[in-house]
RNA sequence: CGGGGUGUGGCUCAGGUGGUAGAGCGCUUGCUUCGGGAGCAAGAGGCCGGAGGUUCAAGUCCUCUCACUCCGACCA
């Protein structure tokens, strides 16, 4: 592996320097957004937004492999609807935004601005499921909400994000708990090929849990400064919407049941994650399936004989199977260089006279920095190794360094001491006390991440107060 | 919602004690350049976040607002 090299964008934040300053610059400078005119929204610009069509497709495929279905939901919720839900209704209504107005007449009723889309769902499906040959029903939307948060981030937490929705009805309890892990998986398994992002699965406690939900399931990332990010999540509603919106079917014996719900969604806090996983100190760092452009290819003395020519000549041999660009502009060839290791481009081809007469051309991966020279006569399949391995590699280094950065600890003093000192989890056996759970909190600044489906058998004590626990915990400060 | 910071060309910022706005970068045009952010030349671009007030005179002083940003409590 090479090593750590020089910092070539001047314009970007160190990461040891500031964090939080780093991953501002970042966004901005790869212009992935701009900040609009209302507080906490953002403007996704082309190259962002390319980012998020990309997980789009990828996500959409996993979901129409499981069979789902898409749809489009309103984006308004009257009142009364919200309110069918005591749990949830709860859990979102300090960060709705209302629409009391149309035109300058005063609604009879006002709108709620979907904060997510349970009960807009809910309502439906109770309209259209009668009978047991109507389950299940595997809906999913792709669209954005609206939360008013008290602060901001762009795609960590902003007011308006975009997200998918994955909303099911079944018969049974059993279909129901199995169509919630799978989505998990789906998840999981898209985090690592997709984003070569290892997570982690578990569930949540009770106080983590979404409001409205009997479990709630979810694979957690560590990030570059050791916090964790909730990057997906998946819910098993059991039928309590199901009795608040009377969503029953006759079962094969004519007897009236109610459907068993799910809920699982993905937003573009993902590409957030992206950013502060394989991100370093000269920009963004991204992996080839997502990344918008997969090779630019820039010429080196272009107004010499033939070697426009020849960049083109690649550009369309590569462009019959990847995302290549060709960067042509009169900027300096230096430039161009540090713009697209700002942009995460994750393969850079140069081609100059040096390179015309051999019949090669230079490649530069963008994670480790590396140069090689790739004979012209297999393009293609050189390319291809390479982004794969770029995969690989991205994986394996995020895989490490969050390995290496979860901790455990036998007791409290053990515990905080960490917390305060060392980035990243701590793995630690709890009693399954929600007090327990708030003094961390309360003391530490670390939340419950996750209960983690690989369980020990468990004879430890509680990190917390000392008595016998009854499962592991993956505890974290979190975004 | 509490605490701090910042608002002046597209961007980053200068503009002690009031006197009618400047630099660097970027942008436009031309020529020369091109293997890690090129050089020269000529240009364009600002009612100084907004509203009041003090004054002969306000980026500059006073009051009030708004926005953005950072740090904490709540959340995908």
């Amino acid at each position: 592996m090479a090593k750590q090299k020089e910092k070539l964008v001047a314009e970007i934040t160190a990461m040891e320097t500031d964090f939080t300053q780093w991953y501002t610059d970042v966004v901005l400078k790869a212009e992935l957004i701009d900040y609009s005119a209302v507080k906490g929204c953002m403007i996704l610009r082309p190259y962002g937004f390319a980012i998020w069509e990309n997980i789009q497709s990828d996500l959409d495929r996993r979901f129409k492999d499981t069979g789902h279905e898409n749809v489009a939901m309103p984006m308004f919720i009257p009142e009364s609807l919200l309110q069918k839900e005591k749990d949830h209704v709860e859990g979102f209504a300090p960060e709705v935004a209302w629409v009391t107005h149309g035109g300058s007449e005063a609604l009879a009723e006002r709108l709620c601005i979907r904060p997510t889309s349970e009960t807009l769902f809910c309502d439906h499906y109770a309209k259209i499921i009668q009978s047991w040959r109507d389950l299940p029903k595997l809906y999913n939307q792709w669209v954005s909400v609206v939360r008013w948060e008290k602060t901001t981030r762009p795609f960590l937490r902003s007011t308006e994000f975009y997200w998918q929705e994955g909303h099911t009805a079944h018969a049974t309890e059993a279909e129901a708990r199995e169509e919630t892990l799978r989505m998990l998986e789906v998840y999981a398994d898209f985090y690592r090929d997709a984003l070569a992002i290892p997570v982690i699965r578990g569930r949540k406690t009770e106080s983590e849990k979404f409001a409205g939900a009997e479990e709630t399931y979810t694979v957690e990332a560590m990030m570059h400064d050791g916090k964790a990010l909730q990057s997906a999540t998946s819910h098993y509603f059991g039928d309590g919407f199901a009795k608040a919106f009377e969503i029953q079917y006759s079962d094969r014996n004519n007897q009236l049941q109610y459907v068993h719900q799910t809920s699982w969604g993905l937003s573009t806090r993902s590409i957030g994650a992206l950013i502060m996983v394989h991100g370093d100190d000269s920009g963004l760092v991204l992996p080839p399936r997502i990344a918008p452009i997969q090779v630019m290819i820039v010429p080196v003395a272009m107004h010499k004989d033939g070697v426009l020519e020849k960049a083109r000549a690649m550009k369309d041999r590569l462009g019959r199977s990847l995302r290549v660009r060709l960067d042509d502009s009169d900027r300096m060839p230096g430039w161009k260089f540090s713009e697209y290791e700002m942009k995460g481009v994750p393969l850079r081809l140069e081609i100059g006279p040096r390179d015309l007469a051999a019949g090669q051309c230079v490649a530069v991966r963008r994670d480790t920095g590396e140069k090689t020279v790739l004979p012209l006569d297999q393009l293609e399949q050189s390319v291809r190794d390479l982004l794969d391995d770029i995969h690989d590699n991205l994986y394996a280094k995020a895989l490490k360094r969050m390995n290496e950065r979860i901790w455990s600890a036998a007791g409290w003093d053990e515990f905080s001491r960490i917390i305060a000192e060392k980035p990243g989890f701590i793995r630690a056996p709890w009693c399954g006390n929600e007090a327990c759970e708030a003094k961390i909190k309360e003391e530490t600044g670390a939340t419950s991440r996750c209960i983690p489906f690989d369980q020990p058998e468990q004879n430890g004590s509680c990190v917390c107060c000392g008595k016998p626990a009854v499962t592991d915990v993956i505890w974290g400060k979190a975004y």
